[in-house]
DNA sequence: TTCCGGGAAT
DNA sequence: ATTCCCGGAA
């Protein structure tokens, strides 16, 4: 059993050694040269479930387009969901977008520094409101994500689902333990999730490169990959669909995803009943026709590309046509379609799967 | 080519 | 317990 020494206490040889290694290697993140709270609450909410250097370029991007609480608030939906446009996750987007609202109409425009304020806010759970609260105002609130889950789960040793259950409660215990309760929390907090993301790696630890591994239970046992536990149970499910890319002068025909269909309210190439097996550029021909009213030439297989929707592994294939004649638009039945050139589509809220669709009509 | 990591809401 | 996505490691 380890006991809390005055070593291992806060102010203590782990957090001198961990915050110095931090110092050293922490990377340089655009949101890391930020005090202001609502950029640093906007790079949060991206970061669930989204790796770092996806999310770098769009943090940029969307910061530049709303640079404050005030301009978020006053966008609309469709221009929000555009800068989130291949994130994936577009609830978050909408979450995001009420909450700033929310800060707009409830804070007086501030971003809260409590905890238990930001946690009221739409799309902010346990992790985001410490991380806000400690990152932007240096509050000794502990948050752990999968990094910091994983780092704390070798270190003490503690077996389990580090996502739910008595498990993640240790590990909460453990994190609140630590956190610098008078200054440095947000630095501290950063430089566990970081030691994570950089060295305490799921896979492959790099044990030699830690600047904690002396103290670490799962090191000493030689076999840290074995911590926190079993992580996904069920693998996905493959599937296939049939997505039809109709250009008509220069512009290619996006249909509005409907409720009920995911992702709801984003724009993507039309999909085709049909079963994806038994797909020609015949049979694609003459469903367009049926289906939309289009009468289409030069119909063929572009390529193929797949997506992930959790439990589901989707393969696209995509046909390309000219439509040649047919309404302006399809009856109102059908959904709701734009046409819409390719250099505009970042103007659109698109799935990532339309993105590489985009990119496959690009290099045609 | 497959596999895996990563928060919140309901 | 289930739903939401994508990119990069293996």
């Amino acid at each position: 059993m380890r006991t809390k020494t005055t070593a291992g206490g806060i102010g203590g040889d782990r957090h001198r050694s961990l915050l110095a290694w931090y110092r050293r290697h922490r990377r340089d993140l655009p949101w890391r040269r930020t005090r202001d709270p609502y950029a640093i609450l906007v790079s949060e909410l991206m970061l669930q479930q989204t790796r770092v250097a996806v999310v770098e370029d769009r943090w940029r991007r969307f910061l530049e387009r709303f640079p404050d609480v005030e301009a978020l608030a006053g966008a609309s939906a469709d221009d929000v969901l555009a800068l989130w446009s291949g994130l994936g996750y577009y609830r978050r987007a909408r979450q995001l977008h009420a909450a700033a609202r929310a800060i707009r109409d409830r804070h007086g425009g501030r971003v809260p520094a409590e905890a238990a304020r930001l946690r009221e806010l739409p799309g902010v759970g346990a992790y985001t409101a410490a991380a806000v609260a400690s990152i932007a105002f240096d509050r000794p609130e502990p948050p752990v994500d999968g990094n910091a889950a994983r780092v704390l789960a070798r270190w003490f040793r503690l077996r389990g689902d580090a996502r739910s259950g008595p498990a993640a409660r240790r590990l909460a215990r453990r994190a609140a333990e630590l956190v610098p309760r008078d200054g440095g929390a947000g630095e501290w907090n950063q430089a566990l999730m970081e030691l994570g993301a950089l060295v305490c790696l799921p896979r492959r630890p790099r044990c030699g490169a830690c600047p904690v591994a002396s103290s670490c239970g799962a090191a000493a046992e030689g076999r840290p990959e074995r911590y926190p536990g079993p992580g996904r149970a069920t693998r996905p499910v493959r599937e296939s669909v049939v997505r039809a890319a109709l250009e008509r002068n220069g512009r290619w025909l996006l249909r509005r995803n409907g409720a009920g269909e995911t992702p709801e309210g984003l724009f993507e190439f039309p999909a085709l009943p049909c079963p994806s097996g038994r797909a020609t550029p015949a049979a694609v021909a003459r469903l367009v026709e049926r289906r939309w009213g289009w009468r289409v030439e030069d119909c063929r297989e572009l390529g193929t590309v797949r997506h992930q929707i959790l439990a589901r592994s989707i393969l696209v294939r995509v046909f390309a046509a000219r439509v040649v004649a047919g309404p302006a638009m399809p009856p109102r039945s059908a959904g709701t379609f734009r046409r819409v050139a390719l250099s505009r589509l970042s103007e659109l809220p698109v799935s990532g799967a339309t993105l590489k669709i985009a990119r496959l009509l690009a290099r045609r």
